[in-house]
DNA sequence: GTCCATGCAAACTGTTTGCACGCGC
DNA sequence: GCGCGTGCAAACAGTTTGCATGGAC
């Protein structure tokens, strides 16, 4: 574990950014839990390990790891963000209209897509949002309101 | 026009709704533009005609459009929404992360991956997003800041 | 010791809501 | 005329920012 700091200090030192006690465990918190968590739910555990930490720093910590690479920020739909810490491989999510439940999921085709849309249009790709929505295997009989027509 | 606002009408009649000039404007506004429009340009635009109408009524008839399907809502990244009216063909989104450009694309594979996902976990389907970012033609050689270590 | 990062509180943006009036039906 | 929809302003949620203090290096 500690080792595993010290390469993200250099990194941190590369940039000119320092390590804080705040950042670390910021990034504990992510990467400790393998759910979505959003800014709030970052602050709240942080705060059972650091009670004077500050949501603005949660914010401030969630962009700067964010710009370095260390997280991802999902906009699932609610007005808020949730975060991750970023796994090896890509992954995607379903989430049920009814109840908020999240499946994540891969999907190998994306690449084709990705390739067929740079090859077209003459961009660079870096990242790929796939977001699915609809009704879980238990939310489907009841499917009834604010549904397109 | 007015024959297919009296089929509109009667969309609303059947679920209790009316059909008011405002509602009726700001679709107006929503299929003239092929634009994503936010919340925002469609007040502006929708003031033009209307000087009286408010930001809250539109924002409710967005809403209220979504629910009924004749527009779509899009969380494009940048902590609001755009919304447009619906097309008949799915469509998903390219956006610059330099310039903010944004390309709309089909891609029929998504199908397979709905098709795959709904068999293997039981989940009902009924919108998928793609939302692929980078650096469109113009801003490859200069994607200097903020990227990923 | 230098200067970046933090905590606090206030500001800000995008969106929602309570209420009395007005208009579609 | 009944009741939904509107305009207005205030409230609200999520996020950002200014400033003085504190901690990493």
């Amino acid at each position: 574990m500690s080792e595993s700091r010290d390469m993200l200090r250099e990194v941190f030192r590369e940039t000119g950014r320092r390590l804080t006690s705040q950042r670390c465990l910021i990034l504990d918190v992510l990467e400790a839990s393998d759910e979505h968590l959003d800014a709030e739910a970052v602050y709240e555990l942080a705060k059972d390990r650091a009670p004077d930490i500050s949501l603005a720093t949660v914010y401030r910590t969630l962009t700067l790891l964010r710009e370095m690479g260390f997280v991802e920020e999902h906009r699932l739909g609610e007005g808020h963000c949730h975060y991750e810490a970023v796994h090896e491989e890509p992954h995607y999510h379903f989430t049920c209209r009814k109840c908020g439940k999240v499946i994540e999921f891969d999907a190998p085709l994306i690449s084709r897509i990705r390739r067929d849309l740079s090859q077209r249009e003459g961009v660079k790709i870096t990242k790929a949002h796939l977001h699915l929505t609809g009704y879980c295997r238990d939310c489907q009989d009841r499917e009834t309101s604010g549904d397109p027509v």
